[in-house]
DNA sequence: TGCCAGGCCTTCC
DNA sequence: GGAAGGCATGGC
């Protein structure tokens, strides 16, 4: 099997994997995961400004890792621009610089995010990889077997209880209906990817289980809208925290002008970094 | 035991 | 259009 090699810089594969953007990678040994993206099963290490990678499918590899990982994207005029916000944002950036935003297939992100909502990181990883488990498409690598995220098609004759059996609890019902409006043709993912972004809002709205939060972070890790600020409950502690006092009577709404104000274009980097290190209780 | 988790839906005003 | 209550489930 031949393995790829990646320069890259202003790229770290830790925070990049592990600050809660997506639910399908494993630490397998320090500097080194595996995960399943959308059509294969990678292993990636890095080693400093190097990534090392070999996959199930060596077909258009290097150009599905360098989507995935954003790795043609300015990184360095990204961070070197978003730690001029305030201190606070420079504080964040620097324990976790080289966190990169992910760009992940729509329709499983879609389907992960109406789990998380009122749910935990790893409950959420254990929902998504039983559901693939189930239903994708088997594939494997090293002589150990992986499972595909499934396509709409895979899971239309899947049943309420049979969600609800994969751990996904009362959101059963809203993965039920997504399904079967896209298998219908009532909801066509790849129609509104093209829409603009307050349009595409309304129509993610308009599914079952998608509130103004799991929207904006559909839209911010697999729609590539990278100004999109989501805020869950981590990120609203942390702004009260950090802009507003403290001040326990300040709404999202606030929070959401005060970050389009004062972060614009990169809400949605600086809210990865924040959110990383609200967690980690770096800042 | 009770509270929390990358909130949303329904009901009621 | 905004506030309150319910909601599955596992970890702490």
């Amino acid at each position: 099997m031949k393995e790829l090699k990646l320069d890259v810089s202003y790229f770290n594969l830790k925070y990049t994997l592990e600050c809660g953007q997506c639910f399908r990678w494993k630490e397998i040994e320090p500097n080194t995961y595996i995960g399943v993206i959308k059509d294969r099963v990678l292993k990636v290490r890095q080693d400093g400004n190097t990534l090392y990678i070999i996959s199930n499918k060596e077909e258009n590899l290097e150009e599905v890792v360098r989507k995935y990982f954003g790795l043609d994207k300015d990184y360095e005029a990204i961070e070197k621009r978003i730690i001029l916000s305030d201190e606070k944002v420079k504080e964040a950036v620097s324990h976790t610089s080289g966190l990169r935003h992910l760009n992940q297939d729509f329709f499983e992100t879609l389907i992960s995010y109406i789990i998380s909502a009122n749910n935990n990181i790893p409950r959420i990883s254990k929902s998504v990889n039983e559901i693939s488990r189930r239903y994708g498409t088997k594939v494997s690598l090293d002589n150990q077997e992986y499972y595909l995220f499934p396509t709409a098609k895979q899971l239309k004759d899947v049943t309420v209880d049979e969600y609800r059996d994969c751990g996904v609890g009362f959101r059963d019902k809203y993965i039920y209906d997504t399904v079967k409006r896209i298998n219908d043709g009532t909801l066509n993912l790849e129609e509104i990817n093209k829409l603009e972004t307050p349009i595409l809002r309304k129509e993610l709205l308009n599914i079952m289980g998608v509130g103004p939060k799991v929207a904006d972070c559909i839209m911010l890790f697999s729609c590539g809208r990278q100004e999109i600020f989501p805020i869950d409950v981590w990120v609203e502690r942390i702004m009260k925290r950090l802009y507003f006092n403290n001040d326990e009577k300040t709404t999202k709404k606030q929070i959401a002008e005060y970050a389009d104000k004062h972060f614009g274009k990169d809400g949605g980097i600086i809210q990865q970094h924040l959110f990383y290190n609200v967690r980690e209780g770096t800042i």
